[in-house]
DNA sequence: CACCGGGATGGGAGCGCTCCCACCCTAGAG
DNA sequence: CTCTAGGGTGGGAGCGCTCCCATCCCGGTG
């Protein structure tokens, strides 16, 4: 049986023993400055001897706000990500939600079914705000739901114009990095092993692939060139074809950690030694990559950063305050292993 | 600025447009069976004309509950255990969760002030049950809850004779199938790298690896005992302390794949092949498992059923359902790999 | 044919809070 | 000394729903 008995006080309990009015307690309890310190020194009293805390249910309906923020991630990518991926997300948006006070409802979305039970939810003013993780090309959820008037961020974006607010890491500047430095470390034929050409990220990748090569005087070469899926499998596929096709290739770059490791099984089946053969740059800095044999030299991506970053716009534009920039790029870091 | 412009259709107003009272509208919305037929097809049809969704602060309000539930996850925890661990829980609840249509509201804990936060939370009837993970041994939250009359069940126990509701796995037979596979591979000198010793979790399977070495007939030998602390760092520095006193083991089970990924590296250091000389098996099945080399043989934990049966007793419990035992042991399963 | 039990229904009374308007009192201005 | 601002304060009016009691109406009884 459950049994909530311990019945607790109210507003106006709280207003009765500081000798005061309902409103006059609401307003010290909401920090409002049109109060004298007498008087607020007496509520807070009385408070604390009833050990009075406002009702969460009774506030969101007078007031129509909630104070919760609704984090959602589609289930099939969080099996797909790199794993950390998303702990780190959750962890930065629950870190600044929790200095504002606000609650994070979690949402993983499995099916279509279950996304249009989410829209319900919304309708249902259950939340402020909404942060959406990894936003496929063609959703159309993100406009959904800025069509209701509710306030949302994305993590990463559709495609280059993108007219949602989002923070994205600088994924073309990883693509940048990673090839700078294999030709810094002297290779002349780097491969790259991209993500599903649908996604965004992975055309941002490829692209920051292409200019690293141009910027370094390398002529482009689509034979050089293989895509994977973001999995493991996908990249030892992807990394076989290359092999095949480019045996004399003396670099790989790939755009995450995962399909690396991936690559370095193909690698390692066709005999190649990593780095003395061939060298090897990943994405993520996922725990992978360090327990790689050699450990990953791999492109860290700030995303407990970004979790934060999405938790302290979506609440900027929940609470109306002029807001930064609705784009947000963060700056990645190339983090440097025995892979290469 | 915020808009929610779009004032939603309130259950007075869908009362006026199905021809009916509040009273026999909200009967159809919670489906109770004293409506006639004709009388519910009216009030869903004008449900669906206007588009109505019930306003959850109201409900919570009127009804005193919030078809919301908490998972609280100590944020130290979230750093230290093998990354997916949490996550899949995370799936697990939230699939169950979803099919009852309640709410997961995600709590990471960082700090006694957040915990005391959260205990605030839970004053403010902001849930209607709490599922808790990765209690410490003397964590005095769990019995907190139960006085605040709040429904809980935890993931893991701090003893064995706990007696708040909780679903665990098998960790004693985890240990005791990977001593007796080792046993069965003809393996001698059988040593473990156990977790921190203060938490149950990793007393049960140091508890499964004795028990395991008994039933083979082996003798005790506590130099064969190196206590780690979950983190690959512990593991290799375990492994190392291991090889010096007992130089001629042939086996090692770790309490963790994290902590054997540790000793692998621990084990290359010395010299020692895996599993030619020195045979490995882990506890998790985690990815990192899958990519060590050779691939690791493991004990894989039901993580996500786990999940789900902690949300399913919780709403058991919630709803005041005859409840199953509040006690729960999942089996666990050996993943043979290449490691031994 | 009056009477009765019970299923179906309507709607008042809150749930605990925020909003906001009216009101009080004090101090400075005229 | 009267008048005028305001800062402080009290409390009515909801927010949208659930609970529950009163009421209505029907077929079955005696």
């Amino acid at each position: 049986m459950n049994g909530r008995q311990h019945s607790r006080p109210t507003l106006e309990q709280v207003a009765a023993r500081a000798g005061v009015g309902r409103g006059t307690v609401s307003r010290v309890i909401n920090g409002s400055p049109r109060v004298s310190e007498s008087t607020r020194a007496a509520v807070a009293r009385a408070v604390a001897e009833l050990g009075y805390v406002p009702n969460q249910a009774a506030r969101a309906l007078a007031g129509s706000r909630t104070d919760a923020v609704a984090l959602v991630i589609p289930e099939a990518e969080a099996r797909l990500f790199a794993e950390p991926y998303f702990l780190d997300l959750i962890r930065g948006v629950s870190a600044e939600l929790a200095e504002a006070d606000k609650q994070l409802l979690l949402t993983l979305v499995r099916s279509e079914q279950e996304r249009q039970r989410f829209e319900q939810y919304l309708a249902a003013q259950r939340v402020d705000g909404v942060l959406l993780a990894s936003v496929h090309g063609d959703d159309p959820l993100p406009d959904r739901i800025r069509e209701l008037g509710i306030p949302v961020v994305m993590n990463g974006r559709r495609s280059e114009a993108e007219p949602v607010p989002y923070v994205d890491s600088d994924n073309i500047g990883a693509g940048r990095a990673a090839v700078a430095h294999l030709v810094g470390r002297g290779r002349q034929r780097i491969a790259t092993v991209t993500g599903p050409l649908d996604m965004y990220v992975a055309r941002a990748r490829l692209g920051g692939y292409r200019a690293g090569l141009a910027e370094a005087g390398h002529a482009p070469d689509e034979g050089l060139v293989a895509t994977g899926d973001f999995t493991e499998d996908g990249g030892r596929a992807a990394m076989r074809g290359l092999l095949e096709r480019r045996p004399e290739l003396d670099a790989v770059f790939a755009a995450s950690d995962v399909m690396a490791a991936g690559a370095r099984a193909a690698l390692r089946e066709a005999g190649r030694r990593v780095p003395e053969d061939v060298a090897l740059v990943g994405v993520d800095d996922s725990p992978v990559a360090r327990l790689m044999d050699p450990p990953l030299t791999t492109v860290r991506q700030p995303i407990e950063e970004m979790g934060r970053t999405m938790a302290r716009m979506l609440l900027d534009d929940v609470t109306g305050t002029p807001e930064h920039s609705p784009k947000r790029v963060l700056p990645t870091e190339l983090v440097v292993r025995g892979s290469c």
